[in-house]
DNA sequence: GTCATAACGGTGCTCCAGTTCCGTTTAGTC
DNA sequence: GACTAAACGGAACTGGAGCACCGTTATGAC
């Protein structure tokens, strides 16, 4: 976001502890409740130094967003297509669950709806995301399990989407059983060619 | 919400006239830039009475989305599950890419994230969006498309899900190809049975 | 047609999120 | 280890969202 000219000790020390405070906030009050004053004295930094380098909240959830994306969740390799996309499904399930990720990540959502900036923040977001997972779908065309030209990013989207309708939009629980269901649908979709550009 | 003592022709048009200023406002600005001084402005009426009777932000949201979800969408009755399911996926698809629509469903869901009471309205939304629809996978399942102990409703969000996950996480375009994948795929996976209680 | 009161609306006030100002601290350079 | 400027932090200021007060209008009951 900012600080490339003097990145040094204090710098990044201030950018840490105030990301942190942020993520606090956001999960316990929601994106609604978020005060910046609330975030500084959290953070015990200055209300001056939050307004100066972040401006506004979007700014600041989309700064908390890329430091989110810094830490990638790792492919896993089952050897199945069924076998990966659960784990896939499973990962996904225990982030959106966990009392702080899960509503960081609500109040993130909610943030991009009002902020084009924030939007383009979280779009590059599961775009890393995807593509991070996207071979094992390529590595399962390519044991035949699925047909040739089935697009990977879209078997990926598949998994993840049952879930996070479940968090945003229905409220039902998003429980293993859920995960499971939607590794087992992107599956079944992918295996039946419904995915093939 | 409120004005059941006396719902007479004032009462119901001041009503009818906030809540299309504030879907007007919300479509326009995000949620984020609702304000409600200028929800009474637009719609000829003083702030004081926005004040008095919704409250909060959340509140006239929660109020909106009741008003929405008295206009259900008939259920279309193809004679087939993927033909049904299409319907409903073009149906969907229609709503989120309309701009006032899309927009206007991108703040209700992001100010549920922050507010149990809106929250709880969204969920009764879809809950009576699903049940319309649930029962074209009753009649698939008399027919033999799918297998007996297909969990309705599961079938009905695995069809909306991708949709959202769309709008309001990777940013895809939310467009026909979208929805009649959406509708394949929910159709397929129902076919192998991943939906079986 | 009269009456009681629910609901509306204008005005003015309050409080605090967001800003400005300026002095202090510390990172980076030679 | 001395110097420059980037970044921080406290304090005082300000605009507007939200609230309180009170007079006005229209609804529903008889």
């Amino acid at each position: 976001m900012t600080g490339n000219t003097r990145p040094g000790g204090r710098t990044a020390r201030v950018r840490g502890a105030v990301l942190q405070a942020a993520g606090d906030a956001l999960a316990e009050h929601g994106l609604a409740g978020l005060d910046l004053a609330d975030v500084a004295r959290r953070a015990v930094v200055g209300k001056t130094t939050v307004y100066r380098r972040w401006g506004t909240v979007a700014g600041l959830v989309a700064d908390l967003l890329l430091d989110m994306a810094e830490q990638s969740l790792p492919r896993a390799d089952t050897g199945s297509l069924a076998g990966d996309l659960r784990a896939n499904a499973r990962l996904v399930q225990r982030t959106l669950s966990d009392p702080r990720q899960g509503a960081l990540f609500k109040a993130v959502i909610a943030a991009a709806t009002s902020d084009p900036r924030t939007a383009e923040a979280l779009h590059g977001f599961y775009r890393t995301r995807i593509r991070e997972w996207a071979p094992c779908v390529d590595l399962a065309t390519a044991r035949g399990e699925v047909p040739a030209g089935t697009d990977p990013d879209e078997v990926i989207r598949a998994v993840s989407a049952p879930l996070y309708y479940r968090l945003l939009a229905s409220g039902d629980p998003v429980d293993e059983a859920a995960a499971d269901t939607a590794a087992e649908a992107a599956t079944a979709a992918a295996r039946a060619g419904v995915f093939v550009r």
